[in-house]
DNA sequence: TGGGCCCTATCTGCCGATAGAAAGGCTATG
DNA sequence: CATAGCCTTTCTATCGGCAGATAGGGCCCA
């Protein structure tokens, strides 16, 4: 059975990417899992560590999808394919990356929790990078690895944004066709 | 002389872009302008209140920009690197887009306010996809208009969401790069 | 018996919101 | 001209509620 610990995690990464870090509380969190607030802090003393919790999990779980997409897909079309629907699956369930949105409340975060989200950031810009390096050959533009990583991070970041907002799909959408513009 | 309710929207947008809306206090931005909380409130009765008027205020101000890149710019190229000028000057100023930071806070937002979230949206969708049309000929994509603005419009927020974490323009220059390989 | 886990109870402080009064200026009337 | 009444703006004072955080006790299992 999964302990509370990580009941409280999960609870308080959904709640962070649906409402922001600065509206969840002790009190909804316990009351979503079923304990007392206190014994949120047991397991975060502070909401800093909480947050520490969740970007920490939350850059493992890419990583792991990252390296998923790197062991099934082969061409670079449909890596970047499989890199659009994990955004996909966060507007489905109405939720904005957690990341994403910490960065918005990065002026309320600590120095460490600011270090962990570059972190997240620097993550998924080196697998882009090493991506579109190791597929070039595929590619249909002159811009390079690095230029094009973060014009597709930061694009699919704003347009989840933006969509959130009615609930539609289409900016990602457009970010998708670019994409696949990029590919030869 | 600016009234009170002028500087209190100032210090309140200002607030807003920096750190959220739902951290915002009616007493701190009282404390900013000299006042007390209860003259926010008579002013802006509700909370709700506020962020409508804010949004208003930045979409009307947003729109002036846009006919002044229009009054005194010739070129696509010219027209597209004045908008990404405004979104440097925002980094510049540790803040980020005001409805792009709503749009993120937007499960905490009524009705209303989410409507007039979507009119900004909306109002730089369109400026854009128009000024695509009217540059037609200066593209050298096959991407449409109405898939380019939006390009443009997620890439934009997305790279200041992000060069906001550590204070840098890298992903805003990426996306200007990619806006220019767009011109021919 | 000791440590891991969760509880009750409580603290201080801030939150949005409201009631009601004071202060000042504008205007219409005597 | 004087003044009475009104409107706008800001104030003091306060409400109930929720925030993060802490102290200390009970319970269970190894």
């Amino acid at each position: 059975m999964r302990g509370k610990r990580q009941q409280l995690e999960e609870a308080a990464s959904e709640a962070v990417q649906r409402s922001g870090f600065h509206h969840l509380s002790f009190r909804t969190l316990a009351n979503e899992v079923g304990v007392k607030s206190s014994s949120v802090h047991y397991y975060f003393p502070e909401k800093a560590d909480l947050a520490s919790a969740l970007i920490t999990a939350y850059t493992e779980a890419f990583k792991q999808r990252l390296h998923d997409i790197d062991r099934d897909k082969k061409t670079l079309r449909q890596k970047l394919d499989s890199l659009v629907k994990i955004f996909d699956s966060l507007i489905k369930t109405d939720k904005f990356c957690l990341c994403g949105m910490l960065a918005a409340e990065v002026a309320i975060l600590d120095e460490k929790n600011k270090q962990l989200l570059n972190a997240y950031f620097s993550q998924a810009e080196d697998w882009l990078k090493a991506t579109f390096k190791a597929h070039q050959n595929e590619l249909s533009t002159s811009l390079k690895p690095l230029a094009l990583s973060r014009i597709v991070l930061s694009g699919l970041e704003g347009a989840i944004l933006i969509d959130r907002v009615d609930g539609s799909v289409k900016y990602l959408r457009a970010q998708q066709a670019l994409i696949r513009s990029l590919i030869r």
